[in-house]
RNA sequence: GCGGAUAUGGCGGAAUUGGUAGACGCGCUAGAUUCAGGUUCUAGUGCCUGCAAGGGCAUGGGGGUUCGAGUCCCUCUAUCCGCACCA
């Protein structure tokens, strides 16, 4: 009989299920010393269908959590729902069906998909962030930062379509119109919540240094997080008003020709109202969006009636309002220094100020030593910034600060498909936070979408009717839902105790499972989910439920999976549907070749089916040369009393052992896995000679290779070999040491370079009598006539011979 | 603009610590088997040169360090990704 990868994975996949096979225990039914292992993967938004990314993720995931469960430990692996977003209310504005309808529906659909694929979850865990059992718990997560101090409300900009009456998401917004109405767009400032995350910005950097994260990703959060230090100090203006600036280069102060201002400064704004001009400047910067206003070489400016007095010198300052200037960064104003920062010399140029060198250096734009500037001339740039705070301590109330881009995490969301934020605006007491009793505050089910006007939760009544909880008069509910980011901000908590009623997650669970051992997921999350997520695990250890300083020990981010080149995409019609390769070639052929094309950081092009077929041609040997074995009892010899044959092979084998634990374990290198894996495949094969003992030690150890990435077959074949369990709990095969010691050793020889010979011999070998063996050997001498040795290297390892000579 | 990456045969890629470049797979060529085949098996396959043995060249371009560089340094070019309201 053979095996029909179609048939037999889904009768499998059934066994999985219905032995619950992939269960992960709770902290209760383990002792202390239980090793365990938490396999996370980025849990799906629901759209409808699974795309390959999806697919080279969990299988991933899927590889290294089988092979951890063989290796005896307890593995937390499972998946949910990131079920909140844009899409599911687009969904009800265009094609007037629920959210919640539209959503259910996609995560039935994908959850099938991604049972196909035979990933070894367990499905008891299961979460869905749109559920009020789960988003009850950002609500209450809510209310105790509330308590702490760690919310707040402010204005800050949002894309605001006057036409429509609509804040709309950056993505929506194309070139300052409303993507879908062509309306346009301006920036206007809105009261919203905020979670003051850069209270841990310090601490997020600096715990970078402790975490198993590709270089690369740390690197890109430090440059987010964008920690400067700097000073602090304000200018006095002529009418005695005082503004406050933030440089990273005190030291170039003798160098200043003007200040600006965001046009959102409240000192702009201000002066605005009596200079219609700058009022009509600022309109204009607010029709920019903020990408523009960055990417934008242009840097337009206003010159206001206000002048500010040099701290020092005295000397009058002209103060303009300024695109280049972001009210979000440092204090929103900056001192003009054209002489030593380029954005500050370009818009110079422009208005035709005064450019000053007040430091020699290698370039304008480093610090060196002063000149021109009183008696700080001849100090360092360091000195000088030293001597300045000092000297401006009290007169400018300069001092130290530290600035970073990192901004606090603004998560109002005037959305219907989200967490209701929980508080209530009461005339008397003003914001409230709701009481927790009340929890969950759910979402209304009597709404209207249609895409224009405020917020959908305001056509609710019975939604906007609350008490205060504070004075007990009536209020109006908040119609503001969180940013869905929260959602994914402590989910692989919940995993762990997904069906807890009285609390988020029991802190035993997560000292038992967490922090991750591994979590896997797209490069395009290296910034904004994973700093949100490590926030916010931050703030839960300082509630005291979770016990590590850092969610995930480990980090890889795969690269994405295009098509043509091009990511897949719908509008590109570029998109290769999972299921029909698994209709063609079964899941098992498709998990490996999305392992084998190409390492896991990298992109990968599904440029056609080619690949595929060698990956099922592969499985198809596998399963002949296992057919073709007939089991035997027989234990396998000593090493000692093998033939040569055997024992090159079985040394093989244990190689492929070796490096396969070392792919697995250290490396997360799956591509080599699955290469080694064929490579071991072709030396059984050519193999002619081997007593069935033998042999069946190699099969059951080939069976046991496969079974991480190719589950299924390995399911079936190890049945065939007799035995009772399932190979998903056999253990990985441990390696013979014996084995993995070779009698001889290759070594190569160069001259000058190149390699000119190659030798085999004893792997005892003394490194001088390799040096010998090399000068005798017969095919170097036409290398070595008529020539001087002038040096001799044998490098540590003695796998190489490197010889120098000239001519004599 | 800022930030992060990548570049090796016809293609995907390997080379784990500076030590045999091209493992493994795809594709292609030839042969065998089957013969309805899109099955399977064997051999070959970086480029140039040579009857052959062999030799030369070669890891995006240029330069450098070293006995030795795909790997380290400098520089240039090209491509891709992220940028705070997509998830």
């Amino acid at each position: 009989m053979t095996y029909d990868p179609l048939q037999q994975e889904a009768l499998i996949q059934a066994q999985w299920m219905k032995e619950k096979v992939f269960r992960a225990p709770f902290a209760r039914e383990m002792t202390p010393d239980t090793p365990t292992f938490y396999m996370l993967v980025m849990l799906p938004y629901p759209s409808g269908r699974i795309h390959m990314g999806h697919v080279r993720n969990y299988t991933l995931g899927d590889v290294v959590a089988r092979y951890q469960r063989m290796r005896g430990k307890k593995v937390m692996h499972t998946m949910g729902w990131d079920s909140f977003g844009l899409p599911a209310e687009n969904a009800a504005i265009q094609h007037h069906i629920h959210p919640a309808v539209w959503t259910r529906k996609n995560i039935a659909d994908m959850k099938k998909q991604i049972q196909r694929l035979g990933i070894s979850y367990d499905w008891d865990r299961e979460l869905a962030s749109f559920e009020p059992a789960y988003y009850r718990w950002n609500q209450w997560f809510f209310l105790q930062m509330w308590k702490r101090g760690d919310v707040f409300r402010a204005r800050r900009n949002v894309n605001w379509c006057e036409a429509l009456g609509t804040v709309l998401a950056n993505e929506q917004v194309v070139d300052g119109k409303d993507e879908r109405t062509g309306h346009p767009v301006i920036q206007k400032p809105m009261e919203q919540y905020f979670f003051a995350i850069t209270k841990y910005a310090n601490e997020l950097v600096q715990g970078l240094d402790t975490l198993d994260w590709p270089d690369n990703i740390k690197a890109m959060q430090r440059h987010w997080i964008g920690r400067s230090e700097g000073v602090r100090f304000s200018f006095e203006l002529t009418h005695g008003e005082r503004v406050s600036v933030f440089t990273t280069r005190l030291d170039t102060l003798f160098g200043v020709s003007f200040l600006a201002l965001s046009t959102e400064h409240p000192i702009i704004q201000a002066a605005s109202a009596s200079d219609a001009g700058l009022a009509t400047f600022c309109q204009t910067i607010a029709r920019q969006s903020r990408e523009e206003r960055l990417t934008s070489d242009l840097k337009l400016g206003y010159r206001t009636l206000l002048h500010a007095r040099h701290p020092i010198t005295g000397e009058l300052l002209p103060v303009f309002a300024a695109n280049y200037v972001l009210m979000d960064y440092g204090t929103g104003a900056v001192m003009g220094v054209p002489g030593h920062d380029e954005r500050d010399h370009e818009f110079a140029v422009t208005y035709d100020l005064p450019i000053r060198t007040v430091i020699e250096s290698t370039s304008p734009w480093d610090p060196g030593v002063l000149i021109e500037s009183g008696w700080y001339s001849g100090m360092t740039s360091a000195e000088a910034t030293h001597a300045l705070i000092q000297a401006l301590a009290d007169t400018a109330q300069a001092e130290p600060m530290l600035s970073f881009k990192l901004k606090d995490w603004g998560l109002s969301r005037q959305r219907y498909w989200g967490t209701p934020i929980p508080t209530v605006h009461c005339a008397q007491c003003g914001v409230v936070p709701e009481s927790e009793e009340h929890l969950p505050i759910r979402l209304p089910e009597d709404i209207h979408f249609t895409g224009r006007g405020a917020s959908p939760l305001t056509t609710s009544e019975t939604f906007l009717q609350a008490t205060c909880p504070q004075c007990g008069s009536p209020a109006r509910r908040e119609t503001d839902t969180m940013d869905t980011f929260v959602d994914s901000s402590w989910y692989w908590l919940r995993y762990l105790d997904a069906h807890n009623t009285h609390q988020a997650f029991n802190p035993e669970e997560a000292k038992a499972w967490t922090p991750v051992d591994l979590y896997i997921g797209g490069v395009e999350h290296a910034t904004m989910h994973l700093i949100y997520a490590r926030y916010f695990h931050k703030v839960l250890r300082d509630l005291g439920m979770a016990h590590a300083d850092e969610p995930f020990q480990r980090l890889i981010c795969q690269g994405m999976v295009l098509k043509d080149g091009f990511k897949m995409s719908k509008s590109k019609g570029n998109i290769v549907d999972p299921d029909d390769v698994i209709e063609r070639y079964g899941a098992d052929a498709l998990r490996l070749f999305m392992i084998f094309a190409s390492p896991i950081e990298k992109e990968i092009d599904w440029t056609g089916f080619e690949g595929i077929e060698g990956a099922a041609r592969f499985l198809k040997r596998v399963e002949r040369f296992v057919e073709a074995h007939t089991p035997t009892t027989d234990p396998l010899p000593p090493v000692s009393s093998l033939s040569s044959e055997e024992k090159k092979l079985l040394s093989k084998v244990h190689q492929t052992i070796q490096r396969m634990t070392d792919d697995l374990e250290v490396r997360y290198s799956f591509n080599t896995l699955v290469s080694s894996l064929m490579e071991l495949l072709n030396a059984l094969q050519e193999a002619t000679h081997l007593t069935p003992a033998v042999r069946q030690h190699i099969v059951e150890v080939l069976v046991r290779l496969l079974a991480p990435t190719a589950p299924h077959l390995a399911e079936a074949l190890w049945a065939r070999l007799g035995h009772a369990g399932f190979v998903a709990h056999a253990p990985w095969p441990d390696v013979i040491p014996e084995l993995l010691v070779a009698d001889e050793i290759l070594v190569v020889v160069q001259v000058n370079g190149k390699v000119r010979a190659r030798l085999s011999l004893p792997a005892d070998t003394r490194d001088a009598d390799k040096e010998a063996a090399a000068l005798r050997c017969p095919e170097l001498q036409p290398w070595l006539q008529g020539k001087t040795l002038v040096k001799v290297v044998v490098p540590a390892g003695g796998k190489i011979v490197s010889l120098v000579v000239k001519d004599a």
